[in-house]
DNA sequence: TGTACATCAGTGAACGCGCGTTCACTGATGTAC
DNA sequence: TGTACATCAGTGAACGCGCGTTCACTGATGTAC
């Protein structure tokens, strides 16, 4: 099991590289940029050595997506970090957590949201994705909790709601490809505020923290 | 000035024909279907022929979305209907209208929001997106100026919301696409649901409006 | 510890294909007089 | 109303290029005994 082997006539972990290749592709000419011939010569291998990993360029992408919702299940969980030091403060910091994903690894984000690659297209990216989103939801769980039981909505109508608030912004202001759209203020702002007015008409105030802006 | 000319040597009609093909190609095989000489195939015309009108790919899908924008600044202007009944509902008819853009013209919405061109790319298709824009920014103010006035969110940060939570449903949820992912009720309701919750954390009740489920 | 062998992960050459793009061209249309 | 001419909008053939894919192959690795 010689993972760290390097080099020679076998490339030793061209699997990963391929990955990080298509990344990178994806990074510099956008999803329609990826191309099998053109990862392999990034990896430094001929162009046929890819098909021994994947059978074809949509494989090579689920898998960068399989890998993406990983890093971004782990980022989301950071940031509810247990629920402390409050669940409404821990709250946010998932949202934050969200749109630094897409600012920080625009390329994952891409291939996760915007590639094509169907969420469902294996059963591991749909187990990878939902686990992702059950932090998420998770998290709405934990403040729903604090809401009068009569006043309670749907946690999971709550959690689609900060989902898509998130990805939309996250879309159409938060990364940092040329040409978006101007935004007036700092895309996390924006999203705190507006998670800000949607708990509190859901009747849930700033009890049980303080914060100065971010 | 032989607008409906058809056929002979010469098409009468190529560069509309184009935009259409370039339209059909994203329903079909997404953005990065859409080919030039697809596109003149389509229209049934030589590979050399989309030349005299549009200086490349991009061209043609900025011109889609150009007339895209306008569609959608209709279809939103129509919902919004001049704030009647009154402006609640009719914001909410705003949002209704957003997502029926998306389902029913799911290229339209694709090449605007999601090609790659930036909305900037030319000083047409940025006063088009404004265009769009504005409708959207207008309705909020309307509703804006229903609040009390020591509480009034700025109406820019709020349309941005509204914006934002609408994308964010239509992009996750709310195209025809095959392998979307799956909702446990109609995007038209998450939304209007979510905008609800948000128009309560800014102090708006249900006055001055009555309705059934939608 | 050594040897034989199976398997794995690459090579590199080749191919067909479709796309983008250019070119000299030509049929059709519009207009000046 | 007719004619000459300029311009426009298309043709079709050609090219270079990069991609996807296959193939027989071979060097490296792992393992049975």
């Amino acid at each position: 099991m010689a993972w760290y082997k390097r080099r020679g006539y076998h490339h030793g972990n061209l699997r990963e590289a391929l990955v990080k290749a298509a990344l990178d592709l994806i990074g510099k000419h956008g999803i329609g940029g990826v191309t099998f011939a053109e990862a392999a010569r990034a990896a430094g291998v001929s162009p046929a050595a890819p098909y021994r990993h994947f059978r074809d360029r949509d494989a090579l992408l689920a898998e960068a997506a399989l890998q993406g919702y990983a890093r971004f299940a782990a980022m989301l969980s950071a940031g509810w970090n247990q629920g402390r030091p409050d669940a409404i403060t821990a709250f946010e910091n998932v949202g934050r957590a969200y749109l630094a994903f897409a600012r920080t690894e625009p390329a994952y984000y891409a291939v996760m949201f915007e590639s094509g690659v169907p969420p469902d297209a294996t059963p591991e990216l749909q187990e990878a994705a939902d686990g992702a989103f059950a932090i998420l939801r998770g998290a709405t769980e934990e403040v729903c909790a604090r809401l009068p039981k009569d006043q309670r909505p749907p946690a999971l109508m709550m959690s689609l709601h900060i989902w898509a608030l998130s990805h939309g912004i996250a879309a159409l202001f938060g990364r940092g490809d040329s040409g978006r759209r101007k935004l007036p203020m700092p895309p996390e702002q924006l999203l705190e505020a507006g998670v800000l007015v949607y708990l509190r008409g859901l009747g849930l105030g700033a009890e049980g923290k303080e914060k100065g802006k971010g």
